[in-house]
DNA sequence: AATAAAGTGAACAGATTTGTCTACCTGCAA
DNA sequence: TTGCAGGTAGACAAATCTGTTCACTTTATT
């Protein structure tokens, strides 16, 4: 990947991160980065295909880092959990935290047929079906109940987190999995 | 209140909640509602004002509809829960449903000074008030923490049903505030 | 050293944004 | 009938938005 493309979709994601989609202006990423908007546009075809550059490169940023944290699991279902929900929580707590790219852009675009929503449903099923992979070297019954309650609980803690600054949202979900794992 | 005011509210609160904030123009709302925009900024200094204008209407609809149907609700935790989340999958499964306008507006505006931003925290903790006074009248211990859980699942559930389309979203978090309030 | 690829800077177009202002209209009440 | 409150229509300003184009420079490779 060409070294310039590489800076314009980093800075992207962070100011779409920071700002949100429709407010961040094409004028101010490329300011920000240093690239003229010339380079933009023979790397880029339109704004929206930046976008779906910067979620692509957030969807493997996230797979990546969950993935290595789950490779330190062992393989229990409390593991998997406290590997989860702990990861969240550094998450939660870390400089740079504006709630979940995807959950952002769901809210700016809303037709269902537009690339964008059709990434987002995308992101979500690949982060669910790592879990749902980590789960499954564990004893685990009702499995894919249990993976749908877990991201249910992940998506809350987010919200929580991000709406309402509770910096302890990814403590309070993991207890709530623990309890509803333990049960049924 | 002006009927034209009123009028305004309700047209920028339904473009607002569809289209999100940015992306809705001051000019749509105006040619949606049939109202000048001389009429619009005698009533209103700036399209914000507006915005928080629609965002306060839309939280007296959601505490108004929410503390009637509670009002038909016993006084067991059982009953209470059952209430919120067929509640909630009333409005998942309804004509326009297109997430939470507050989580939708925290996605858009994220400078925790920003009068948005304050009024989405007031909007959350007025929902845990109603829920957790409904609550109080049945004998729970660890209220404090139930009402917590409860609106973690409530997110969580908001966000499944609006970024996948999963429209049981509702009654998946029902299941897990069962079992999580008949434990503990 | 020559060539080609990649990037820059700036001007420009055309649409759209929020917000202001003026002139006019309409219905109601004293 | 006079006057006023509330509304309309539309022009206008100034900024900002995405996207295009062109002439020039830098960088790497051979």
């Amino acid at each position: 990947m060409q070294p310039r493309k590489q800076h314009l979709i980093e800075t992207a994601l962070s100011l779409f991160s920071e700002k949100g989609y429709h407010a961040t202006g094409i004028d101010l990423i490329l300011a920000t980065s240093g690239v003229s908007k010339a380079t933009l546009y023979k790397h880029f075809r339109s704004k929206e295909e930046l976008i779906l550059a910067a979620l692509k490169n957030r969807d493997q940023q996230i797979l990546g880092t969950l993935q290595t944290a789950l490779s330190n699991a062992d393989k229990t279902q409390l593991s998997v959990i406290e590997v989860v929900f702990d990861h969240l929580h550094n998450w939660f707590n870390s400089e740079a935290f504006f709630g979940c790219n995807f959950i952002n852009a769901s809210a700016e675009y809303n037709d269902p047929n537009s690339p964008i929503t059709l990434y987002i449903i995308e992101h979500k099923q690949n982060v669910i079906k790592v879990i749902a992979e980590q789960l499954a070297t564990t004893n685990c019954d009702d499995q894919a109940n249990k993976v749908q309650q877990i991201g249910l609980l992940i998506e809350g803690a987010i919200v929580m987190a991000h709406t309402q600054g509770e910096k302890n949202a990814a403590l309070i979900a993991k207890e709530m999995a623990k309890t509803l794992l333990k049960i049924k």
